[in-house]
RNA sequence: GGACGGUUAGCUCAGUUGGUUAGAGCGCCGUGCUUACACCGCGGAGGCCGCAGGUCCGAAUCCUGCACCGUCCACCA
């Protein structure tokens, strides 16, 4: 056995023997046991898009390791494995592949596009399920779900049908975001804001002046409205005005309202409903008063048959025109333009097009903060309780603030969407549903649909562990859904990490070059020294500079493993077992003592979430403590037929395998299946050594 | 505009309820191929713990203010 063991650790020989060895054996897989503990975890479906990145390999490593570690601690550890059809990234992913074949998605016939792109998703699912078993990731392949099977969309049907019971979901015309290149609907959580340099116009409007950035919105102006305690247009108020506009003369009402900043411009201000979500607001206070919307942008973002000779084009276009006539015909002044006016502009978060605020007919929203008509709590208030109460705890505990605050001021949710992928609204033919309609419902979905009884024993869940950036997208909405179907927050703890940077601290992208390929590391160095750079040194929350240093220093760690256990099987090759079982040098007891203490701290780093704290105290224990201390006293030891080291070697060395397994859990095992003194199958199913916690 | 995070050794970062000479990895300097490992061992240099106050017997750790970097939320024409 010593004698096969090669000089340096080589982990491309044998991780993958070893996953297989452990899949095959089906450690994987708990079962339903009312004697044991459960432990759940629900794997975040990674987008079935693309291939594995950098953050998936974190979430992959720190679910692993809790999973691996509950395991050993004797709970039944299920860490469920899914994948997401990712509704409106995987539109754009798939776009963006036609549009490269020099295709595009209307010109092909929606059955043959979705068999496409189903074609598309389970060939990347396959490949993402491949790599995270590569990773090491002790997931329970057998429960796998995926968010477009039969019975998840099922579930997804009921919750939908119980909202709309409840009065919490409506239809209708309402004022949403519209991305004009992708041609849907998107959530407020879909748009970001830049900062542009635009000219403000100033124009002439009756008796008024009014500044603008969008003069080609005009046309759709219902109403001219003050401040209440704007005592140099109080005369005004309530009457209708004329006004000349390029397209002639017409009346419009003035009216009051609070919303008015007085200080701002001229503190006048046109109200176009149709276009605007403030303006839209302002309709909707004083409805009796004034027009409703007036459309006069379509949803390609041309100018439509109210803007007269200007239909047809486009904004940017309209705008230029529309600008010189006003100059032309007296309406605006040219001197008065002021040119570097600094404002924010909604984009889309994908492809950075600007938003237009959209009146659309059909559109379904999931009301926030009503209470549903069976009784209860709104879906917002649902989450806020949990979340005071305590029944759901964040790690770290500052997201717990940030959470709630997003909460204080949610809008309704607009759950859908025009594109053709996704999960179809029952009865509506040309929309499906925002993608984190459903995988907000994951944690009861997957679990009812996995195996007979699961979701009974396995819910609630024990911890989600997730990116910080999708705390709202689907944390929140998770909290909210799960909640109001189950009555039972879906997860005790939010586990969330930061963002994997690159070694400068850059985020990650393709564009920028320095996406760093966590197969590729693998490949190369070895998936237990890629899961050690990960956690090691990085405390919760917190982004990662990640770097091949870091990587490289943890392969040396493996192989600094490797040869201890290669000398340690060496070395207690042919001794007889208890050759002097009474005797213990001073070096023995310190080194069991300190191990027993690393344990115990190990544990409580690890229940409390503090994985680097663990990761760390493993390095230094097996290192600087056992190899350069123990090892080194432990030859002059055997030279002098002293103690009985031999056994404290393989004992030591045994717990020490366990400790890390968690971390490392290839090498732990490798090593593992050659000890003389191993007491389980496997080492992944060992018992974790701290006796007490 | 609002909230939050960071600022500790050359670099990347730990430091969980405040307590003796502040730690790690990489890098650097010196040295050793001692029969597990040179992907190593041994020894060493290097830190007014962002700045200014305050609380305390005692503060990197708690409080106040400031500076710089970063993130998130909101978004008024």
């Amino acid at each position: 056995m010593v004698q096969q063991m090669e000089k340096n650790y080589n982990p491309k020989d044998s991780e993958q023997k070893t996953y297989s060895f452990w899949e095959e054996g089906g450690y994987f897989t708990p079962e339903v046991d009312e004697k044991k503990k459960p432990f759940t975890i629900m794997m975040p479906p990674p987008n079935a898009n693309g291939a594995l990145h950098a953050g998936h390999a974190l979430f992959a490593t720190l679910q692993d390791i809790m999973t691996r570690y509950h395991r050993m601690k004797g709970d039944s550890s299920l860490w469920l494995p899914g994948a997401d059809h990712a509704g409106f990234e995987t539109q754009v992913v798939f776009d963006k592949k036609l549009e490269k074949e020099g295709r595009r998605r209307h010109e092909i016939p929606k059955e043959e596009l979705l068999k496409e792109m189903m074609d598309f998703t389970l060939s990347n699912k396959a490949t993402m399920e491949s790599q995270l078993r590569r990773l090491g990731a002790s997931c329970d392949w057998s429960r796998a779900k995926f968010t477009l099977d039969k019975d998840i969309i099922d579930t997804v049907y009921s919750t939908f049908e119980k909202l709309e019971k409840d009065g919490l979901i409506y239809k209708g015309s309402r004022l949403i975001n519209w991305c004009v290149k992708h041609q849907t609907s998107l959530s407020d959580l879909e748009i970001k804001y830049e900062e542009r340099t635009d000219p403000l116009y100033y124009i002439k409007y009756g008796p008024f002046k009014l500044a603008t950035v969008r003069p080609e919105t005009k046309f759709g102006d219902t109403a001219i409205a003050v401040n209440p305690k704007d005592e140099r247009y109080k005369k005004y108020v309530g009457q209708d005005v004329e006004v000349e506009t390029v397209l002639g003369k017409a009346r419009i009402k003035v009216i009051e309202d609070e919303s008015v900043d007085m200080d701002f411009g001229t503190g006048a201000v046109k109200v176009t409903p149709a276009h605007d979500f403030a303006d839209y607001e302002t309709w909707q206070r004083h409805k009796d008063e004034i027009p409703g919307p007036k459309i006069v942008i379509d949803r390609y973002g041309r100018m439509n048959e109210m803007a007269g000779p200007y239909a047809g084009m486009k904004i940017g276009e309209a705008r230029e025109k529309i600008v010189a006539d006003m100059i032309k015909k007296g309406l605006l002044d040219e001197k008065e333009i002021e040119h570097n006016y600094k404002h924010n502009v909604a984009v889309c978060f994908k492809c950075g097009s600007v938003i237009e605020p959209a009146l659309m007919d059909n559109q379904w929203f999931v009301k926030m903060t009503e209470k549903p008509k069976s009784g209860g709590l709104s879906l917002r208030d649902l989450a806020v309780k949990a979340v005071k109460e305590e029944n759901i705890k964040f790690i770290p505990e500052r997201f717990e603030k940030i959470f709630l605050q997003w909460m204080e001021n949610l809008r309704d949710w607009n759950i859908s969407r025009q594109i053709p992928w996704g999960i179809p609204i029952p009865g509506d033919k040309k929309q499906v549903f925002d993608t984190w309609f459903s995988s907000g419902q994951w944690p009861f979905a997957a679990l009812k649909g996995a195996k007979k009884g699961d979701f009974e024993y396995f819910y609630p869940t024990t911890v989600m562990e997730t990116g910080a950036d999708i705390i709202f997208f689907w944390v929140a909405r998770m909290v909210m859904l799960g909640i109001y179907v189950t009555g039972q927050a879906p997860f005790k703890y939010v586990y969330l990490h930061g963002l994997v940077r690159d070694k400068d601290k850059q985020k990650m992208s393709k564009s920028k070059g320095n996406v760093v390929d966590p197969l590729g590391v693998v490949e190369l160095h070895g998936a237990d020294a890629l899961r050690m750079a990960l956690v090691f040194a990085n405390s919760p929350g917190a982004d990662i500079a990640f770097s091949e240093e870091k990587i490289t220093a943890q392969r040396r760690f493996a192989n600094k493993i490797w040869n201890a256990a290669r000398f340690v099987l060496s070395a207690t090759e042919k001794t007889e077992p208890n050759k002097n079982p009474q005797a213990r040098t001073q070096a023995d007891k310190d080194i069991l003592e300190t191990l027993e203490k690393i344990a115990k701290e190990m544990a409580k780093d690890i229940d409390n979430f503090q994985f680097h704290e663990a990761a760390q105290k493993i390095y230094q224990f097996f290192w600087h403590t056992f190899c350069d201390v123990y090892i080194e006293e432990s030859k002059k030891q055997m030279a002098r037929e002293q103690g009985n080291t031999e056994q404290i070697l393989l004992y030591v060395l045994r717990e020490s395998l366990k400790l890390l397994h968690p971390f490392m859990p290839f090498i732990t095992e490798e090593i593992y299946q050659m000890l003389p003194n191993k007491e389980a199958k496997a080492l992944i199913i060992e018992k974790w050594p701290c006796r007490k916690d």
